[in-house]
DNA sequence: TTGAAAGCGCTAACAA
DNA sequence: TTGTTAGCGCTTTCAA
């Protein structure tokens, strides 16, 4: 807590300290001065000054004079998950070694609040914005366009702008897939017993059922309407979802498809209601990848998407000219049941980790 | 992806085309009309007008005027890790909710990023900042202290600033005396069968231990050294020192305490390399939640840290006029095994799930 | 009830 | 090689 602070120093304050023109230490401070053919003795003189009086620079009057703030955004549907996360935890590390300030914010998947967060964002003079999962990927383009403001789709592709999203029909596939190929191993699989739980009417859960849908008919025939039940993204309703088919089958089904990790709690809160017998024989696959869930007592196949990929390849397409209106496909990864995969923690080094006893 | 735009409308042209002063359209604007009298017709014409025209506000010239920004920090060490990322859920709801933005960092527990950060934050005259599992918080506190950031310390404390956080005694002890009672159901229990893995040479893990050993000591009897192994957070340090204890005694402790989700995934890396025998009895403790690995396949107690309690606390000393400096703390939960929480996002609404079929 | 004017800290012509 | 100056868009006295 404080208060008490002089305020901090200004371009002004070194200028007359040091005799020198304001213009002149701008330039030496902002990094344009061997530009501006400034002496490198002036130049060094400026720093030293600086550097004594802790001179950092307000970057809201640099932002406001040159109309751009060296924010870049990353808006997100939630934090609270680990394919977000990661996105969240490549992000930043990559916009900070491009010495520009990543801001990570989320707006719940709800369209009104997409809205008002990109607007809040623009008021702040963001310079890139990457819309991550975005319920209406296409009116948040419209106000990032009328600002004039850069953006990129991540993980759910807009029609107006640029788009990096996994290949969701191929992970689906290749999801279902295993599936049924697992739930072959314990005897013949009628299509009855193969399921799909959660997602909803959006781009990846369209393209996941769709695949759900070929593969199955390919190898099990039929695809009864009832298998597959778009519960939403909510841990609660898929909850409710599996419950309700409990209560009807009196268990749950032999194989199922949940289109993602958010949707697998939902499955554990089922879980915690019922005694282990109730899902002793049971095949998963689940359309996100979650180091705990891959140990699970039960087999459990996940698709990876690759976050590291989708947001490197959608800062690259910010920093690019002109970038055709497409939508890039990011292959995912199918992740046998008991793996542990490395993740972007294990980039950072642990420095002081303590191997002798406290 | 844009350029074509046009500049949006300021105060200027809202008080050209309606022949009104600047002045007037700015306290319309942004608020204080009403303590400076202006009259309502007035206002709703100039309101109409900035409807029409798409005024927002430029946040960086009010910013600059004003020195403050609206916006307030959340500093954690990592992204990738549900503690943390419910964190920052919770962070963002409540700081929206006052209208300020909020926005979120992680310093990856590196010291000299941690103050990097925060000197970039405070470039951009943030107005408030929670420092969240911060390495080195009174280092950080300085240099909020010289820029007169209001700052408090969330999750491990600081001796120069109000702290929330854990009561990872309590939390510690709880989990021991789990982890003992459930052991003892298969039998007695000798002290070298319980150990202790994770965490460094900070606050939290300091107090974790500490429960640990003087539990373990009232109920065991003696705890030789070598049965705590602070691995630091990092999972593959984790699973190295579980490694190191499998290659040694042909098998991992009966029991043990792991510091954090973290070094949890440690364990996930050695168990893919271990078939399911070499964990058939094992009890675990985890010092963390995770909604997935309270299922695995071994009884796994874990403690929940209350996230939001901490937030909340945290932001409402952040509004207090002159907090005493001093650390509050925050009771945790244990969790049994297989257990489902509720999580921010069971607060978030889910509109459209499609319960139709697609 | 409203307006004029100064200035937040910085950048970028343009002059010197 | 450096200095002068005019703003960026907004808030806020002070005056009318």
């Amino acid at each position: 807590m404080t208060d008490k602070t002089k305020k901090k120093a200004t371009i002004y304050d070194l200028s007359v300290i040091s005799g020198i023109s304001p213009s002149t230490v701008s330039a030496v401070l902002n990094g344009t001065w061997r530009k501006r053919r400034i002496k490198e003795a002036t130049a060094e003189l400026i720093q030293k000054l600086a550097e004594e009086h802790g001179y950092s620079a307000n970057l809201q009057a640099r932002g406001l004079r040159s109309s751009r703030s060296g924010l870049v955004g990353l808006l997100l549907p939630v934090h609270d998950n680990r394919y977000f996360s990661s996105m969240a935890q490549y992000f930043e590390a990559q916009v900070r070694s491009t010495g520009q300030c990543p801001i990570v914010v989320s707006a719940c998947r709800d369209p009104d609040e997409e809205h008002q967060i990109v607007e809040s964002l623009i008021s702040y003079s963001i310079d890139e914005l990457l819309i991550a999962g975005a319920t209406d990927p296409d009116g948040v383009h419209d106000i990032c366009e009328r600002a004039g403001l850069k953006h990129v789709n991540i993980d759910l592709p807009g029609s107006k702008a640029p788009s990096v999203v996994t290949d969701n029909y191929e992970g689906g596939r290749l999801l279902t897939q295993a599936l049924i190929e697992r739930m072959r191993e314990q005897g013949p699989v009628a299509p009855d017993e193969l399921h799909l739980f959660g997602g909803r009417d959006d781009h990846a859960s369209r393209e996941r059922i769709r695949a759900f849908r070929d593969v199955k008919r390919a190898m099990l025939g039929g695809d009864p309407d009832s298998c597959i039940q778009p519960t939403g993204y909510s841990p609660g309703n898929t909850a409710h979802a599996f419950e309700a088919f409990h209560a009807r089958h009196g268990r749950l089904p032999r194989g199922f498809f949940v289109n993602s990790s958010i949707n697998l709690e939902g499955l554990m809160r089922f879980l915690a209601q019922h005694p282990q017998e109730a899902f002793a024989d049971i095949v998963v696959g689940c359309f996100d990848y979650d180091p705990f869930a891959s140990f699970l007592p039960f087999p459990l196949f996940m698709i990876r998407q690759d976050a590291e990929a989708m947001i490197t390849k959608g800062l690259s397409i910010l920093s690019t000219t002109r970038p055709p209106i497409m939508t890039h496909l990011v292959a995912p990864t199918l992740v046998p049941p008991r793996t542990a995969l490395i993740g972007p923690l294990d980039a950072l080094k642990d420095p002081d980790a303590v191997h002798s006893v406290l």
